[in-house]
Order: C-alpha cells, then sequence, then structure tokens
RNA sequence: GCCUGGGUAGCUUAGCGGUAAAGCGCGUCCUUGGUAAGGACGAGACCGCGGGUUCAAAUCCCGCCUCAGGCUCCA
C-alpha cells in the first residue's frame, strides 16, 4: 500500500495509507475527534466520511462544532423531507435536493401540492426525526440505481449525466427509504433538531425554461429549536421592514395598477428623501469638478445602434415607432452624453471633462421580475462621465473610489469590492479589453484593498469595478460601480488634441456612487426600517400642542425658528398620548410637545424617536443642535443624552 | 416570459351563490388633554377589468390586467 500525505488546516501533514477514509484520518488525530466526525472536506469540497483518500490532498475535519455542520444537516433534512413526502403521496417523484444559504429546498414531480398541505407533510417529518432511524451510505452499481429510478426521468438523466462515468454511484439509506445523493449527511435522523417548512414554489428543471416545471418546496433546519425560532423572527423582522410595506405605511411612493408594472410614483415624503440624496451627491460632484447636464429619454434608433446597445441590449430596450421612424428610450445615459462631447473641440488642456446627470433610464425587464422598488422599468441613476487622457486614469478611478467610500460610510454601509471582467456579449477587441482590465486591477492593488474578481460580469462596452455594500440585515447590494471604457470612444469617434498638436482618443469613464436611487433607496428604507437619519427623514421635527391654544406658539416655533427643517404641526385635538403614539409610528426623529409651560417659558419639551424626553429646553439650544445634526448627517437622532 | 397563489372602502382585512362587514384613517360634534390610542355620530366600495354559467355572481368558469413567492436575469 502506497503512503499519501494529507495537509491539515493548521499546516501539519499526516502521512496514511493510501485509501484511508476521512473517518479514519480523524481517528489518527484523536479518538475523540474520530467519534465526532461527520464529514470532510477535501480539497474544498464537501465529502463523506466514508470517502477514501487516494492523493494527496487537503483535509478539514467536519464535526457537529463546524460551521459546514449546518449545510450537512439541512441536506438530511431534505431527504427527511423526501421521506416524508413519498410516505405521504407515493406517486412523488424527486428531482433534486440540496441545502441552500438559509436552508434547503426540494424539487418535486408527480404532485399537486399547496401551501395547506406543508402542515401534514412537516408533520410526517417530524414523526421520521422522532424515530431516529440511522442514515447509512450505500454504493450500488449504475444499472442498479437505474432499475431503482425506473419511472423517474429526473433521477435517470443525473445517473446518465453527473454518474455518467461512474461505475457505482452512492445511496443514502433511512429506514425503507432510499435517495440517490453523493452525500454527506448526518448519522441519523434524530441528529436534526428542528425542521420547518416555509413555502412552495415552481422552478425549472435544471433551471431552464425549456424544461419541465418542478414543484419547489422550501425548508430550514437547525439544531434545535431555539436556533429555528431565532432564524422565523428574524425573517419576520425581516417582512415587517419590507420597503414596500413601509412605503405605503409612510407615504413615500406607490406604484399603481394604472400606471404600468415597474413605474413608481414618489409621493412628496418618498421624494424629499430623494432630493436629500441627490443633494448629496450633486455636492459631491461638484466638488470633482463635474459639469451638470441633461439629456431626453427617448433618442433615434441610430444613436443606439451607433453605440451598440442595439445589437446588445434591444430586447432590454423599448422601442417606439414615431413617424415610420424607430425611436428608443434610453436605458443609459452613456450615448447622451458621448453626443454632448462629440458637440465640442477639445484640447488635452480641457480635459479631463466629467459631465453628470441624474437621469431616468428604462430597461424593459421580465415581467416576473418586476418588484417594489428593487426592481423596476424606470430609475434613476446618479449617472458620471469623465472623458480622460489614458494616463489619468488611475487618479480618476482612485477619486471615484473614495467618494464612493465617503457615500457608503455616510449611511453606515459596510462594503466589499469586486473587479468584474469581460462577458460573453460585448464589443471591442481583445487588447483593449486587456488594457481596460489590467488598469483597474492596478489602482485596486495599489489602493490596497481585498477584492474579488467577477469573470464575465462586466459591462458590454468594458470592465468595472463593483461596490457590494451591506444593509442592517446582513443582505448584500450591488450599487455603487466603476466603469472603463474604450470601446464607446471608438464608436463615437470621439477625440481631443493632444500636446503634440495630434488626434488622440480619449477613454471613458462610467461611474455611479449609488447606482440607481430606486434601488439604493429601498436598502435604505429597510436598513434605517424607515427611520431614518434625521437629515433625510420626510418630516424632521413634529410640534404636538398639548391644547389646541397653543397651537399659535407651535406655529411660532415652526414659522419663526425652524423654518429651514421639515417641521409639521400636529394639530388634530386628540389628546397627547395619541398625538405621540401617531409620531412614533410615522417615525419622526424628534417631538416638541409644548403646552402653557413651554409658551410661557418661550422653552419646548423634546421627545426623540428613541422615547428619551428633555424638558424646558431652549428653543435655539435645539435649533443649533439640529442644524449640525442635518448638516453633518448623523445617523440617529442625538439630541438627547449627546 | 414561465409556474403557483392572490386582487373586497384611502389602508389592513372578514365574507366565498341570495346586491356587502370590521378596525384604522377621513368629516362633524362633545371633550382641551402633559409624554405610546378620550367619546358620539357620519360619509366612504360598479367587491381589478371584460365575457360566460345561473332565476340570482364579490362568491363558479374563461380571457386580460396587476401583485406576491419562485425560476432565469439585473441597478
Amino acid at each position: 500500500m502506497s503512503e499519501i500525505v494529507v495537509t491539515l488546516p493548521d499546516g501539519s501533514e499526516l502521512e496514511v495509507e493510501s485509501g484511508a477514509s476521512v473517518e479514519d484520518v480523524a481517528y489518527e488525530i484523536g479518538p475523540g475527534l474520530g467519534s465526532d466526525t461527520v464529514a470532510g472536506i477535501v480539497d474544498g469540497e464537501l465529502a463523506d466520511k466514508s470517502e477514501p483518500l487516494r492523493e494527496d490532498c487537503e483535509l478539514v475535519i467536519v464535526t457537529d462544532q463546524s460551521s459546514e455542520y449546518l449545510q450537512v444537516l439541512r441536506h438530511s433534512a431534505a431527504h427527511v423531507f423526501g421521506q416524508a413526502l413519498q410516505r405521504l403521496y407515493p406517486d412523488a417523484k424527486l428531482a433534486i435536493g440540496p441545502p441552500t444559504d438559509e436552508g434547503f429546498y426540494y424539487d418535486v414531480a408527480g404532485v399537486d401540492l399547496d401551501s395547506d398541505d406543508l402542515e401534514a407533510i412537516q408533520a410526517e417529518m417530524e414523526s421520521i426525526i422522532e424515530a431516529d432511524y440511522d442514515i447509512e451510505r450505500v454504493e450500488r452499481s449504475r444499472e442498479e440505481a437505474l432499475d431503482v429510478y425506473e419511472d423517474n426521468e429526473y433521477k435517470r438523466e443525473i445517473l446518465e449525466t453527473e454518474a455518467g462515468d461512474e461505475e457505482t454511484v452512492s445511496f443514502y439509506v433511512q429506514d425503507d427509504w432510499q435517495d440517490l445523493c453523493q452525500g454527506p449527511h448526518v448519522d441519523s435522523t434524530g441528529e436534526i433538531g428542528a425542521v420547518k417548512l416555509l413555502n412552495i414554489a415552481a422552478a425549472y428543471w435544471r433551471g431552464d425554461e425549456e424544461n419541465d416545471t418542478l414543484t419547489r418546496i422550501y425548508g430550514t433546519a437547525f439544531e434545535s429549536e431555539a436556533d429555528l425560532e431565532t432564524f422565523l423572527e428574524r425573517r419576520e423582522e425581516a417582512k415587517e421592514r419590507d420597503h414596500r410595506k413601509l412605503g405605503q405605511e409612510l407615504d413615500l411612493f406607490s406604484i399603481p395598477d394604472v400606471t404600468g408594472p415597474g413605474l413608481p410614483l414618489y409621493h412628496p415624503n418618498g421624494k424629499a428623501i430623494l432630493r436629500e440624496l441627490e443633494a448629496f451627491v450633486d455636492g459631491l460632484n461638484d466638488e470633482q469638478d463635474y459639469e451638470f447636464v441633461e439629456t431626453p429619454h427617448l433618442f433615434r434608433t441610430e444613436l443606439w445602434k451607433q453605440s451598440g446597445h442595439y445589437e446588445n441590449y434591444v430586447d432590454d430596450m423599448f422601442l417606439l415607432d414615431v413617424n415610420d421612424e424607430e425611436y428608443g428610450l434610453k436605458p443609459m445615459n452613456c450615448p447622451g452624453h458621448a453626443t454632448i462631447f462629440n458637440q465640442g473641440n477639445w484640447s488635452y488642456r480641457d480635459l479631463p471633462i466629467r459631465y453628470a446627470e441624474n437621469g431616468k433610464v428604462y430597461r424593459k425587464e421580465q415581467r416576473g421580475e418586476l418588484s417594489g422598488l428593487s426592481r423596476v422599468w424606470a430609475f434613476t441613476i446618479d449617472d458620471g462621465h469623465l472623458f480622460v487622457e489614458p494616463d489619468s486614469i488611475e487618479r480618476e478611478v482612485d477619486t471615484i473610489m473614495r467618494q464612493i467610500n465617503e457615500v457608503l460610510e455616510t449611511f453606515d454601509l459596510d462594503y466589499e469590492v469586486a473587479l468584474a471582467t469581460r462577458p460573453e456579449k460585448s464589443v471591442g477587441s481583445d487588447e483593449i479589453w486587456e488594457q481596460a482590465e489590467s488598469q483597474l486591477r492596478d489602482v485596486l492593488e495599489s489602493s490596497g484593498m481585498d477584492y474579488d474578481v467577477e469573470s464575465g460580469d462586466g459591462a458590454f462596452y468594458g470592465p468595472k469595478i463593483d461596490f457590494a455594500f451591506e444593509d442592517a440585515l446582513g443582505r448584500n447590494w450591488d450599487g455603487p460601480t466603476v466603469q472603463l471604457d474604450f470601446n464607446m470612444p471608438e464608436r463615437f469617434d470621439l477625440s481631443y488634441t493632444g500636446e503634440d498638436n495630434e488626434e488622440h482618443q480619449p477613454v471613458m469613464i462610467h461611474r455611479a456612487l449609488y447606482g440607481s436611487y430606486e434601488r439604493f433607496f429601498m436598502v435604505l428604507i429597510e436598513h434605517f426600517n424607515g427611520n431614518f437619519p434625521t437629515w433625510l427623514a420626510p418630516e424632521q421635527v413634529r410640534i404636538l400642542p398639548v391644547s389646541d391654544d397653543n397651537v399659535g406658539y407651535a406655529k411660532q416655533l415652526k414659522n419663526r425658528y425652524l423654518s429651514e427643517f421639515r417641521v409639521e404641526i400636529e394639530d388634530r385635538s386628540w389628546t397627547v398620548g395619541k398625538k405621540i403614539q401617531t409620531a412614533h409610528d410615522d417615525r419622526v426623529p424628534y417631538m416638541l410637545v409644548v403646552g402653557d409651560d413651554e409658551e410661557g417659558a418661550g422653552t419646548v419639551s423634546v421627545r426623540d424617536r428613541f422615547e428619551a424626553e428633555a424638558k424646558a429646553v431652549d428653543v435655539e439650544t435645539f435649533r443649533s443642535h439640529l442644524e449640525s445634526e442635518v448638516e453633518q448627517k448623523r445617523v440617529e437622532p442625538d439630541f438627547i443624552g449627546e
């Protein structure tokens, strides 16, 4: 028997006989670890503990303390689901049932399920868990496996494709039930502490819409009931924060049927926030010498042919026939900006030219994809296009990255960066792409930031750096982006006169600090749970007169002292308690309670959204605090307890 | 676009073959309140749109629009 070298996570190396299993190696390390072994990670791939090791490899032993344990457990839960389903519906055909980040799903055919059926299936699952069946791995020949799945075309397809080269395939058996599966799994069904079936949806076999539609049941599993409870509470919390619900409740926006899908209307409250967001980036752009431009929403398709959008983007464009001529709503702002550049005659002394526009664009996304503000047909990009000399690319990209950092820091958002490279559908030569990608790589390298490479995720005209930020619920979003483009300048024949008196082609940089206002707004709504920082809040202060007699004083405060802020007076004849309740529901950062005492002394009583109170506050003290809180864009109201 | 499930007052929802119900909000009146919901009365709905079945349709059937959850795609 030959020896192989197994490298462990701490870097140590272990010599074992070729063919030793993951579990054998674990026992070699220590008997405690051996008996705790659930599975292994061999060269990064999750493997069953009985997996024989035949070559030198890196090995991580998975125990119930490992982060991968949950994944294994959930995979087993998917099997328990499969068994439960087939107990209740013997005709059900199982397709695939993998674990996911949040749980597991199983795609099935041959059953007609709706959400009411889940309860019975879950009860069956619980009884399988209760019975604590051993889960055993069994090797069968491919022929034998094909016999097992005589009536299941999905499993047969897996056997003929993925397992096409294998002599034998593995099954996992529990009780009288088995499933074709590579594993790994936990030792017995009883290890699953808690399961919950969540919802039911449809999915295509292998994700291809040409294929059969399968019924997908989503569920999750945990080691304990308590973990499941925590998960369900978080889920409920995310539902409570849903921007569509808050958008309705806080009267921010609507998407009524009559206006068409994915075409949101911003109400005064929503627009108040958008105006602040616009002013913020407009200010940042002013600081970097951007010039503001404006372009129409509609252009002749000639322009889209010139830009390459007609070849590469028509499927997503709204086209209109106007007097037998074809026009298209703009899906991007760059061709308009390039055309503006082309109306001038530039020297190297003029560059970089930096154009900015909060430009509305239209993209005909698939109908089923539209959702609240996160996917819409009409959205606004805080767009910017720079026309630069090749040797100033790095400096400009670096400045943009600093701007993006400032934006994300302002909202208390952490982020990661990624370099997205050439996609399949693209324009331009290999040399141009290589040059562009290597320049972005250089900027990233010299910035010292960690970054991922996302192969094939670039725009059709050039590579880009994407910024993925994380919200309060731990979800990641793309938004800010910097894109390098050597192709559009060529297509539009852009030029400037160099120091050598020769014509040169500028490079275009496309960039956005938010990405789209719609999506960024949506993320902010959920990130802050509607509790916007004071500088963004549609209503920054609400004055609550104790009785109707104090309304006059309230008006005086609003008009004379607080006119620079968004202030409302609650003048309905309600009790103070009700006025406070309503102001909290409306998520107003500051309430000023004013009764006879305050009116007599010329003060206010301040209450913030955290329920903290401060009495007999001098009006000017409050006003100047508010001014600095808004000016510095502080994330939370901090007048009280500062 | 495809699959499944929905669309009932401004909002949230009940009703599911016999021409509509509640809470919140809105209006009027009483109350003038001191830090998380005072009271009374009232207005408000072609029950998503169009067709069909039926003596009778919000309710059953068909088509369309639209929303939700997914699949694929993306800012």
